[in-house]
DNA sequence: GGTAGGATAAGCT
DNA sequence: GCTTATCCTACCA
């Protein structure tokens, strides 16, 4: 993390989400909760798309607080509790009042592995942020997060500045409905993945 | 190598 | 009451 990044504008989020899930892989996430610094290259992400999606939070639902910050403007975390224990991360996409997201599923850890080891328990590096919910668990991203700026919050996304990655581009994990959506998006042959 | 079951709580019906 | 965009452990091969 030597060379100034700059975070990624709004103005990337204001697109299409599945388009918005493909770029943003091999980008940094970065978190400074609590002080310290932990930082990933993103490898995975799932898009989920909209209202008419019946995977996303808020189809065939109104709006609510807890959903709220799905509606928020692009750019925005959206961070949700899941299975009475686990944190999840999403960057809201399209425009304001518009529910659609970009689920982070994976990291390739970068910076900050002892603070991550800390928070995730001793487990074996390939461990430490491959799923949405031990990548939250190792980057410290709770409910305090949700709402918060990606652009210039506590936990950004950063541009990288290699080229795009080969993408492999599959059905989303962990859904029971909309599963054969070509939504999940991987870079090839990461051996960070989820799975 | 693989998978079944349980933990645990908010939000919806 | 039931479901859930998950993870971990135990157990089996």
């Amino acid at each position: 993390m030597r060379p100034p990044f700059p975070p990624l504008a709004a103005a990337f989020y204001a697109r299409p989400t599945a388009e918005v899930a493909r770029r943003l892989l091999g980008h940094f996430l970065v978190s400074d909760v609590a002080g310290r610094r932990t930082v990933g290259r993103i490898v995975e992400t799932e898009a989920y798309v909209g209202p008419h999606d019946p995977a996303c939070h808020a189809f065939g639902r109104r709006r609510t607080p807890r959903t709220e910050a799905l509606y928020g403007p692009p750019g925005t975390a959206y961070v949700y509790f899941t299975y009475g224990m686990h944190w999840c991360l999403n960057a809201v996409t399209e425009r304001l009042d518009y529910p659609a997201a970009v689920l982070i599923r994976a990291l390739e850890p970068l910076e900050g592995l002892a603070v991550m080891r800390r928070r995730r328990g001793n487990v074996a590096e390939r461990g430490l942020c491959a799923g949405p919910a031990r990548l939250c668990e190792a980057l410290g991203i709770t409910g305090d997060e949700n709402g918060t700026s990606l652009v210039r919050g506590t936990v950004r996304i950063l541009r990288d500045r290699t080229r795009g990655p080969l993408v492999a581009v599959t059905s989303r994990i962990g859904i029971t409905r909309g599963v054969s959506w070509p939504l999940r998006f991987v870079i090839q042959g990461s051996p960070w993945a989820s799975r």
